[in-house]
DNA sequence: AACTCGTGGGC
DNA sequence: TGCCCAAGAGT
């Protein structure tokens, strides 16, 4: 009987061995020099790396993970900071609710944890915020423990270096997990530089949109460029940003965060013909023109204004919509 | 399993 | 310009 799912096939072991050796090799001449990386980084400041870039480009967090880790360099300083300075810190990282969860993690690890990151991975995933993926990383990066990291470069890369497909899909596969435990080298150390440089080869060469196989050090292995680069099979297109919902959140949490006092709701939801605010609340006035100019109807606004409150990102008093 | 949840840069 | 993408998590 053929099972009902499609089981990879298994990669021979001499194959795994030539990739680790090429891949790392390669890891530790291209290798960037990011601050999480450096042995002088605290557990924290690995976690605090790990969930800034949950969908967000290593250039965008670099910054503020350097002003984040000054001003709370410990899980007590961020659990004890006012949710306000949190979101406002955060700034436009996106996914503000990811500084909610990194400050309920905080308190998590203060209250249960005596302050301190925990090192195992399934004490690491009841934290909030962070799934399989952070957790597996915090425990690698931060702790040198054997776990699979998976996350979109090193699917990637197994997809067209082993599977021979250009791009793995929207959805992590139970497959797909069997092949990265398949690939991983038995020995720790090893296995700890090869999830690193497995993610490094995806962000750097193997890249999604034209990947540079000239620079690749496994391009003689790789399955995808001998089956000639064929195309990505068209996946379903996602949702349009333009007039959605959460464009109309995020225009709103701008002008939250640029508010010295509460906004009053009219302000916020208010489709056209607002009377501009006055002048007396300087550096609102230009989030609140992006917020206007949306194509958005008013109970759409009103719509992302309750999202937020409910979220715990924003909320309703007398004067109007604020921070927590 | 399929959706939701921000933001900005590249092509 | 419009679409795709980026170290995912939670429901």
């Amino acid at each position: 009987m053929t099972p009902a799912y499609a089981s990879p096939a298994p990669v021979s072991p001499a194959l795994a061995r030539k990739l680790h050796r090429e891949i790392t090799t390669w890891y530790d001449d291209a290798q960037r020099d990011l601050p999480w990386r450096r042995p002088d980084c605290s557990p924290w400041g690995v976690l605090v790396s790990e969930i800034m870039l949950q969908q967000t480009p290593v250039v965008r967090v670099l910054p503020r993970w350097s002003e984040w880790m000054s001003r709370w360099p410990g899980p007590a300083d961020l659990a004890r900071a006012p949710v306000a300075d949190v979101l406002r810190a955060w700034d436009s990282l996106g996914y503000p609710r990811r500084a909610l969860r990194l400050q309920a993690a905080a308190r998590a690890i203060v209250d249960q944890h005596d302050g301190r990151v925990p090192a195992d991975h399934g004490t690491l995933l009841d934290l909030p915020g962070i799934g399989a993926y952070t957790a597996a990383a915090v425990a690698v990066f931060a702790f040198g423990d054997r776990q699979t990291v998976i996350d979109t470069n090193i699917r990637r890369v197994h997809a067209r270096a082993v599977t021979g497909t250009a791009l793995p899909g929207k959805t992590l596969t139970a497959a797909q997990t069997r092949l990265a435990d398949q690939l991983m080298p038995r020995d720790r150390e090893l296995s700890v530089r090869w999830n690193q440089a497995v993610m490094e080869l995806g962000a750097l060469v193997c890249t999604a949109r034209s990947p540079k196989c000239g620079e690749c050090p496994v391009a003689t292995d790789c399955a995808w460029l001998a089956a000639g680069s064929p195309p990505p099979v068209d996946s379903p297109t996602g949702q349009r940003w333009h007039g959605t919902d959460r464009q109309v959140r995020g225009a709103v949490m701008a002008v939250l965060r640029s508010a010295q006092s509460a906004v009053p709701e009219e302000w916020l939801t208010v489709a056209r013909e607002v009377n501009m605010p006055p002048g007396s609340d300087p550096g609102v006035d230009r989030p609140l023109e992006k917020l206007l100019a949306l194509e958005a109807p008013e109970d759409q606004r009103r719509r992302a204004v309750d999202g937020l409150v409910s979220d715990g990102l924003a909320v309703r008093t007398a004067a109007g919509l604020t921070l927590p």
